[in-house]
DNA sequence: GCAAGGTC
């Protein structure tokens, strides 16, 4: 009898191996790259493998060409299959196949949730020749020792096939939308025959570009109205104080100059006092979408940056699994041992031995779980090597996060001093850190700021120092961030805590969005409104409620996969037909506004020198090789200027230190972006008098290296 | 050169 037990990740199938090892200890076999696992006990060896994620997925079932549309046949193919980037996922599942064929027993031991128990079931059955109908489950939802211990001891005897089916229904559901409507937008645009730009829309890419065009929209309509406040000060003891007038915003002027005029020069009197004691627990232990936002707001890094920073470290073993969305510390991480390993490193000694002598190690725990995994914590292993600046900053974040979870609450005494002058009422708030608790942990992350108030009492008569009125108008509401995006993804619960931030890295890729300070573009408002138009529902966060619901009824069986599908198939079949009957006028709009954004991405703000015609950038049609040109060309200015001839390029609105020409990316894939400044690059080489002008590779001249390095730095760490 | 979801 040879059992064979799949894992999802081969960081779990490390943890079941070792807890269903006797001695703790399995054997690590390592074939084509592949590590497996064999575990003994008394009884028996236990063979562990593991997948990385999905190694099956929804591909049509018969025809391959992208371009072609609509498409409503489809089936379960290996992912080498399906995306070259996936090659390598080949040697898994022969590596997996050739041991399912000594195997007779089969456990499906991947997470315990709707896509482990489908990655568990494709792989039994597409990998291991049907295992899948004779397969037992393991379900556990803590990883430690003696859950999965008792998780193997009481196995359930079949693989849980409603949530495999709701799975099922999910990627099937979330494929026929998505590569529908994304090959319509896509094809139709191209077939206008102005150049090929992929176009794509789904289930969350959708409503997530929504909530940006909406945005965008509101900010577009936005009208400024006036209002004023009241600036007022009062001076104790050479001490300036501000005064808050008990109206914030008062909404004419004739009010705010009475408001002035009742007040200038007056004397104010202490009508009451009151101050209250607040105590404040530390924060949860960081999920990875609080790790995400935390970075962002102290470092400015994006969720995806955060998320590749953070899975460094994990694989240094720096940190725990990044990817979890638990706000909880179980008892099993050993947190004794982590705050020794913390205190070992120098500058985190005095803080962390003072959690060590605490007679007792409680963290503070948030509400939300993970089946796989706990929150975010360090090892407290040291670097082995010196991290670079990001690296640390974010190591240093989780590290202060989770000391300060086992931190007493803070005290805080907030007080407020009324003082009135006839009818109008000023403010005076102060507030003091009575004992710093979880804040001397988390500095310099945690405010400690106080703020003294005059030493006054009630009935205490003081002169106002100065008042007046100023106008001031109401804003739009805030452009999104990636960061605050991603949080209004998670509120409205679409897309995962895995997927979010990449899929905001499409819609930059795809020419939806733009900025750091998030702008929808005019492709982005034509896209929101033709699906608006015609597949409302693709834009609608409901839509992923509404598929979550469904998915519910198939685990409960008031529902089944075909019922479903052949529901989405009546939706979107009339969707599509409709479009495709009107995919020239469709197509042509789409082009439009690809060619002219395209247009504009090619173009400087940066005037010829010689002439003052814009710039652009041109591709050579006789050589291929693109350069920077003059739109005056046709009234006789030769001006150019070149560029590097690899990677793909797009202006920046950074300007070069030396010479304010707008600097230009370069970005080859899997290479760090090279941005350079083609003028002064230009300069040099043309001095130095070595090769033409467009041919000239970043790294011939000495000097054009140098004003590269030097451009660099300027952008380096955005 | 298409989705969204796992994972590296």
């Amino acid at each position: 009898m040879q059992t064979l037990i799949v894992c999802e990740k081969p960081d779990a199938a490390a943890r079941v191996a070792r807890a269903l090892d006797e001695d703790g200890d399995p054997r690590r076999i390592e074939t084509q790259g592949v590590t497996v696992y064999e575990s003994r006990n008394k009884h028996e060896t236990i063979v562990i493998c593991s997948a990385i994620g999905h190694l099956y997925a929804v591909d049509s079932k018969t025809r391959t060409s992208r371009r072609y549309y609509p498409v409503w046949d489809f089936d379960w193919k290996p992912k080498h299959l399906i995306d070259k980037k996936s090659a390598r996922l080949a040697r898994w599942i022969q590596v997996i196949s050739s041991l399912a064929n000594k195997a007779d027993r089969f456990i499906n031991a991947c997470d315990y949730d709707v896509e482990g128990s489908l990655i568990g079931y494709t792989i039994l059955r597409y990998a291991c020749q049907g295992a899948d109908s004779k397969a037992q489950r393991m379900k556990f939802s803590t990883m430690t020792e003696k859950e999965l211990r008792s998780a193997y001891k009481t196995l359930a005897p079949h693989l849980d096939i409603q949530l495999v089916e709701a799975g099922r229904t999910r990627h099937e559901l979330d494929w026929l939308y998505g590569i529908n409507l994304s090959r319509l937008l896509t094809q139709s645009a191209l077939k206008q025959n102005r150049g090929y730009s992929t176009l794509s829309t789904g289930r969350v890419q959708g409503p997530t570009l929504k909530f940006v065009v909406d945005r965008e929209e509101e900010i577009q309509c936005f009208t400024p109205t006036p209002f004023w406040t009241i600036d007022a000060t009062l001076t104790q003891n050479g001490q300036e104080y501000t005064l808050e007038y008990e109206k914030e915003k008062v909404s004419t002027l004739a009010e705010a100059e009475l408001v002035v005029k009742d007040c200038k020069n007056s004397i104010l009197e202490v009508e009451s006092t009151e101050s209250r004691n607040i105590q404040q627990s530390p924060p949860y232990p960081f999920d990875l979408s609080s790790l995400q936002s935390e970075a962002y707001r102290h470092f400015g890094y994006t969720p995806s940056r955060t998320l590749a920073l953070a899975e460094k470290l994990y694989l240094e073993a720096l940190i725990s699994y990044p990817r979890t969305s638990s706000q909880k510390l179980p008892p099993d991480i050993g947190y004794s041992e982590i705050l020794h390993g913390i205190a070992n490193m120098a500058q985190y000694r005095t803080l962390a031995t003072k959690l060590t002598l605490q007679n007792s190690l409680h963290p503070i725990q948030g509400s939300k779980d993970d089946p796989a995994h706990p929150a975010v914590y360090p090892t407290g292993e040291s670097p082995k090597r010196a991290l670079i600046q990001p690296e640390a900053n974010l190591l240093n974040l989780i590290i202060k996060r989770f000391m300060s979870a086992f931190a007493e609450p803070s005290l805080r005494e907030s007080s407020k001093l009324t003082l009135k002058k006839d009818l109008h009422r000023f403010f005076l708030r102060g507030t003091r850190l009575l004992r710093e608790g979880w804040i001397q942990f988390y500095r310099p992350y945690a405010s400690d700021e106080s703020q003294n108030l005059p030493d006054l009492k009630v009935g205490d008569k003081i002169p106002i120092t100065k008042i007046e009125d100023i106008q001031k108008f109401t804003e739009p509401p805030p452009r999104y961030n990636p960061s605050s995006l991603l949080l209004e993804m998670e509120e409205e619960n679409i897309g995962t805590k895995a997927t979010r931030a990449e899929i905001i890295e499409i819609l930059y890729r795809r020419g939806y969005i733009k900025n750091i300070r998030i702008e929808a573009t005019p492709l982005a408002l034509k896209i929101i409104n033709l699906l608006n138009k015609h597949c409302m529902l693709i834009l609608d966060p409901a839509f992923t409620a509404r598929l979550e619901t469904a998915m519910d009824n198939i685990q409960t069986l008031q529902a089944t996969r075909s019922h479903v599908i052949a529901e989405t198939l009546d939706h979107l079949r009339p969707i599509m037909l409709g479009l495709i009957a009107r995919e020239d006028e469709i197509g042509s709009q789409l082009a439009e506004v690809v060619v002219s954004q395209r247009i504009a991405r090619l173009t400087f703000d940066f005037p010829c020198p010689q002439c003052g015609s814009k710039l652009k950038i041109i591709r050579s049609r006789a050589s291929g090789k693109r350069f920077i040109g003059c739109m005056g060309y046709e009234k006789g200015c030769r001006f150019t200027l070149p560029l590097p001839q690899f990677g793909n390029l797009s202006i920046t609105q950074t300007n070069c230190k030396i010479c304010g020409f707008q600097l230009v990316q370069a970005r080859t894939k899997g290479r760090r972006p090279m941005t350079s400044c083609a003028r002064c690059y230009s300069n040099k080489t043309r001095a130095n008098a070595t090769e033409s002008p467009t041919a000239a590779a970043p790294s011939t001249a000495q000097q054009a290296t140098d004003s590269l390095v030097e451009a660099t730095s300027l952008v380096k760490d955005q």
